[in-house]
RNA sequence: UGGGGUGUCGCCAAGUGGAUCAAGGCACGGGACUUUGACUCCCGCAUUCGGAGGUUCGAAUCCUCCCACCCCAGCCA
């Protein structure tokens, strides 16, 4: 009878009282605002997937807004990739692309509104004597000597720095709260700030640009937001975004907070990240390695993957640190499903079959998924000359080895069945290839005598294999916790691998940019940009489990 | 140091009208299956809920005290 509810986070339980109470007339409003200065990461999906989830559950509606306050950082080259990467991600805002300067003038009027009211004031002082002002965690801050101007003087003087009078820095804006508050960002916070720098989108019109702190409750006001979700190093700023808006007495927006995302052997941070890109590292901020959507996106990620992350990592507000093994799993799982399989050599070795009628071709049908046999079969090349992983090759082989060793007999993935008879060597005693005998009854890898073989390995035909190069790779960093210590210390330097003598079987030769595959017992692999025709380039994205590796590192 | 927060299995995270409710996922271990040592499928995995007291027949859930960690002293967001 009583249905077993899903568990719920505890932003979709307010919302639900919120409705159940008509707070907002059953409305459910909410809106993702970056500021445009940087390229969207991990930590934004999962406020992305936040903030569009919790109002698309409840048939309400995200706006995506533009902090735009601070025209020295940002730049609206970061405008088109954050459209880009929320689409992508797989999220609209309909036609709801705002920008909070688009309220400037709007926030202007409030600013004059609060000084009308003796609520604001311009203040003279320094940069320096406003921190000295400001007091201590223990000791009370001092009120500014200009705190009790007349408002006339204080309506003149902010006219005067919105039309340029004075310089950076000389003045500001302040709300008059209180010096004595615990809470530093209600002793007296500033609203307007002189910059004289002209705005990415609005071109010189203005010389003093609002704060944060009062931008982004107004503008969340305005747009009618009921809840605006936001990380947990904004609980101290709720205090102040209430009394702006109390203080104003404009519709009450809500902010409610929740835990940031932080992976292990991750970092976000655009000072941790930079140096990588400037020392040559990283080839920049889509580099397969970057936990940026454009990294992310470039590594093969799919935005069902991260979506499915996300859904799983829940929401709370507990500072954790996750396992990157959960992102990995979830990519594995999505990419399972979806991805065609293929046959790829990394790391080629020869195999010639002695008893293999030379110039000799045959086709082997191949499923594009076993799991799913309705979607097709391709036709893969079968010839005397083979290149098989090296790593499936082992001279003096321990018993639980299941794949090719001398004397021994596996399955060729669709193919014979082939025993090793013979080993080529170099003057290093290096493999330089080796012999098998096929069984022509085994054909498509069925031994009608009903004979079993432990090892099934991949293989592509030497006559018809595509080159291609082979990009693996590690986690960006050693250590679990970037954040901490120097970046370039903890930089794992063997994070990219590059294979360039690959072998793919020919459908590969002209894979699209994008498209991801499996490489059968190997991994996924997505086609890079770089591929040229006739030679492409795959990214790995994440490999498949791996239970031998376990094995044989247990000795 | 003042204020604001958080502490449930190795990592996330449900569970707060008190009484067989300590869900689920990841990771890990074991087994089955297998033309991917993949996938899938079984099984195992916190007598215990940051700690100590207290209230009670009974507390992760209520009370008291304590401890640890995170955030705040940008004219950044």
């Amino acid at each position: 009878m009583p249905e077993p509810t899903e568990p719920k986070d505890f932003i979709r339980t307010i919302v639900e009282q919120d409705l159940r109470s008509n707070k907002h007339g059953g409305r459910v409003h909410t809106r993702f605002p970056p500021e445009p200065n940087g390229y969207l990461h991990i930590g934004h999906a999962k406020a992305i997937c936040i903030d569009f989830g919790v109002a698309a559950d409840y048939g309400g509606l995200t706006n995506l807004r533009f902090d735009d306050t601070n025209p020295s950082k940002e730049d609206m080259e970061y405008v088109e990739s954050m459209k880009r990467d929320i689409h992508w991600l797989g999220f609209d805002w309909g036609d709801r692309e705002y920008y909070a300067s688009d309220y400037f003038e709007h926030l202007y009027a409030y600013a004059v509104q609060l000084i009308k009211m003796g609520k604001a004031y311009v203040c003279d002082l320094s940069p320096n004597e406003m921190r000295e002002y400001r007091g201590t965690a223990s000791e009370p801050g001092r009120e500014s000597p200009y705190r009790n101007r007349s408002v006339e003087e204080n309506l003149d003087l902010f006219a005067r720095m919105r039309a340029g009078e004075f310089d950076e820095g000389s003045r500001t804006l302040r709300a008059k709260i209180d010096m004595a508050s615990p809470n530093f960002l209600m002793r007296d916070p500033v609203i307007y700030r002189i910059l004289k720098v002209p705005h990415q989108r609005l071109g010189d019109q203005w010389c003093i640009y609002p704060m944060y702190d009062f931008t982004h409750c107004l503008s969340d006001s305005l747009e009618g937001i009921t809840h605006s979700l936001c990380s947990l190093e904004f609980e101290n700023n709720r205090e102040l975004y209430d009394w702006y808006l109390e203080t104003l007495d404009v519709f009450r927006s809500h902010q409610y907070e929740f835990s940031r995302l932080f992976l292990s052997y991750t970092t976000v941070r655009k000072r941790r990240l930079l140096p990588l890109i400037q020392a040559g590292i990283a080839s920049g901020w889509d580099d397969p390695r970057m936990p940026t959507l454009a990294g992310l996106r470039r590594r093969g990620y799919t935005p069902e993957s991260i979506r499915a992350f996300c859904d799983a990592i829940g929401v709370s507000k507990a500072n954790s640190l996750i396992d990157v093994a959960m992102l990995e799993h979830f990519v594995r799982q999505d990419l399972d499903n979806r991805a065609p399989r293929v046959m790829g050599v990394l790391r080629p070795l020869k195999v010639i079959i002695d008893n293999y009628p030379e110039g000799q071709v045959e086709q082997m049908t191949a499923y594009h998924h076993p799991s799913y046999p309705e979607r097709g079969t391709r036709q893969v090349p079968f010839s005397r000359e083979l290149w098989i992983e090296r790593e499936d090759f082992m001279e003096n082989p321990p018993s639980k080895f299941f794949r090719l060793g001398p004397g021994r007999e596996v399955r060729l993935r669709y193919a014979y069945f082939v025993t090793c008879v013979g080993v080529d060597k170099d003057a290093n005693g290096e493999v330089t290839a080796l012999h098998c005998t096929y069984d022509p009854a085994t054909r498509g890898g069925d031994a009608p005598d009903g004979r079993k073989v432990r090892g099934t390995i991949h293989w592509v035909s030497a006559e018809s294999a595509v080159p291609a190069e082979v990009r693996l790779y590690d986690r960006l960093f050693k250590v679990e916790n970037p954040d901490e210590g120097d970046p370039l210390e903890n930089v794992n330097l063997e994070s990219r691998t590059v294979l360039e003598g690959c072998y793919v079987e020919p459908s590969l030769a002209d894979a699209p940019a994008g498209s991801s595959y499996q490489f059968e017992r190997q991994g996924y692999f997505c086609v890079d940009p770089d591929s040229t025709p006739g030679r492409p380039v795959f990214n790995q994205t994440v490999g498949l489990r791996d239970t031998w590796a376990k094995i044989a590192g247990q000795g």
